[in-house]
DNA sequence: GATACAAGCGCAAAGGTTTGCGTAAAGGGA
DNA sequence: TCCCTTTACGCAAACCTTTGCGCTTGTATC
């Protein structure tokens, strides 16, 4: 009996011969019922472990608790500790966190979405993939009354709520502090920079050169296709081969660097006094590597938390709004035993 | 009037003048519909682009099509890469996976597990809690009928579908290699014991040394009361300071192992010449750290795999059945270069 | 001309809960 | 005794979809 299912309101109300309205008001504490009926239908509500069934909530409230989150892969330290923000946020208010990835895949991040508008989830953080340059599946999300919030990795000219990080300036502070620290020949290794992140570090890189009157030698930068450690290697081999003069390094990101490091170490080239080498990320590893790494911490915990946060607002304020936000956190340079002066 | 609502199967009857039900068996292609009446159903279905309320099918056929799995920490690169494998798996059978993580804490275990109850999820995947003893809110779960995979953490003596990771096996075969290698004073930085995990590698350091005729030396193992890189720091400076000859670690895991390190290096050791080093994981930086380090990979990927492939047997084969499956994965020594032969 | 059969569709229940409104009984005051 | 008010509860709709069963036509058969 107690095998397959759930008691019910009905079973209760069936039981002590009151109907399912009754024992729902019960349950609620209704001042329209009896103590003498609350008291029985507590009872049993507790002998059966009574639970309100939440798909029936939903269907009547149109409100499922549940909240979407989209990241191109959950496997890398940053969108891991991103959720961890979202999870936090969401979950002190009540939400139930639906987390999935898209492993970069437009096609995948459409399906999800479209999924996520079939289960009626009441709100969907989004970090889209490298390929997503349309946009209609957030239309349709939006047109649904699902609100929608950008993290992490823009659209540019697409309107909606935005929380991103300045990877301009992190990459702008980076570089400029090589520069004060002497070093005159910076390497850079890019990421695909047909994705924007990894053209405003490119660009961080090349105007912290300009301001400081630094000339941009272009046989310093390798424009590599991907950003996991495999990839430094590489485009690090490539550098040596150009055989420039080099005494610093400047990485897309932490993975590329410790890729890029053991080339230079390979090569005979001692970490920091002949190359100063800068990380982006602040990954978790990055301060027990040998050398431990100088990189760019970006406020990720804070950055999943914020996201939350704004979706949070939205179901407060039912106003969809013509106004969006659009909020920029700043990285913080981190500076470890992987660089030094130039003495 | 498209502003915030779905259309329906009801809507789309009412302009077509027919009922609800006609129109559900035309979008079914149900066989006593006239082609003409289907025609006029699909071509408004399109029109309004209708998609059906999962919420209200999931209350009518007591399935959602979603998946819960519920890890310690989300931020790990091992869990992390459990769910790509459970991904994987379950979305390439149509189910959506609800990702929740307990932070370690029983309590926060509990009321996830459920509200994956109350959500009325298909199936679950859980790796329990450090501090999870009792398993009242496991039975709540199948007795409500929602079977239940327990991965990599064991719970001795409770009775449930299980897959695990030897990691006995793993540090036996770590431990011993390092002997064959002519190491015959390994210490042993080693996890909270009173975890089943940790208790293992500690038995197979400590079997590895019985089965060969090397002697145990308790001074140099060091309990550790977490495992993260800084609890490695601390570790290796207990043994320092007990100032007694060893030339091998085995740490138990890459991260532990990694702060371990930088204590030895800074303290005047050469790594692997003096002191060969062994982790356990194979963290995605393992392979590029400085000098490479040699651990213990588990087949992390393919635990995710195989934990929801067991779920959705039971999908399959309605019973929920005596038998429990109990999988017992095997890890694998990778040597890299923080170990080496003693000459 | 009556019967059989098929095609094509609607009714209503089921799934579980909430809530506006209606109603019955009980109590009080006149 | 009558009316009004309060107390305590039930009905039914709403949320949306599926499906067994039954109903109405129209056509074919003898």
């Amino acid at each position: 009996m107690q095998k397959n299912r759930q008691t019910t309101i009905i079973d209760i109300a069936k039981q002590l011969g009151v109907s399912p309205s009754t024992v729902s008001r019960a349950l609620h504490n209704h001042p329209s019922i009896s103590a003498e009926t609350k008291k029985n239908v507590l009872a049993l509500a507790e002998k059966y472990s009574y639970q309100p069934n939440l798909l029936a909530l939903s269907l009547l409230n149109k409100r499922t608790g549940i909240i979407g989150i989209v990241v191109p892969e959950i496997t890398s330290y940053f969108f891991a500790t991103v959720i961890s923000g979202v999870q936090d946020m969401v979950s002190s208010a009540g939400y139930k966190l639906l987390i999935c990835q898209s492993n970069e895949s437009f096609e995948e991040e459409k399906k999800l979405l479209q999924d996520m508008a079939l289960l009626r989830v009441d709100g969907v953080l989004i970090s889209p993939t490298f390929r997503t340059k349309t946009f209609d599946h957030f239309d349709r999300l939006k047109s649904a009354g699902i609100p929608l919030v950008i993290f992490d990795r823009d659209c540019p000219h697409y309107k909606a709520d935005k929380v991103l990080v300045d990877s301009y300036d992190g990459a702008y502070q980076a570089v400029e502090y090589l520069i004060k620290t002497g070093r005159h020949n910076i390497a850079h290794i890019a990421g695909p920079i047909a994705f924007p992140t990894f053209k405003q570090r490119l660009d961080g890189y090349l105007n912290a050169h300009y301001d400081n009157n630094i000339p941009i030698r272009s046989e310093l930068i390798v424009y590599s296709d991907g950003f996991s450690s495999d990839y430094g290697v590489d485009a690090f081999v490539q550098l040596i081969a150009r055989n420039k003069k080099l005494d610093a390094l400047f990485a897309v990101n932490d993975a590329v660097a410790i890729g890029a490091m053991r080339v230079i170490r390979e090569n005979g080239y001692r970490i920091p006094e002949d190359i100063s080498v800068v990380g982006f990320d602040d990954e978790s590893y990055a301060q027990y590597y040998f050398p431990p790494l100088s990189t760019v911490w970006q406020p990720v915990y804070e950055l999943g938390m914020l996201s939350a946060k704004i979706l949070l607002d939205h179901f407060a304020s039912k106003e969809l709004g013509e106004r969006f936000r659009y909020e920029i956190l700043k990285p913080e340079l981190v500076i470890r035993e992987s660089s030094i002066s130039l003495s």
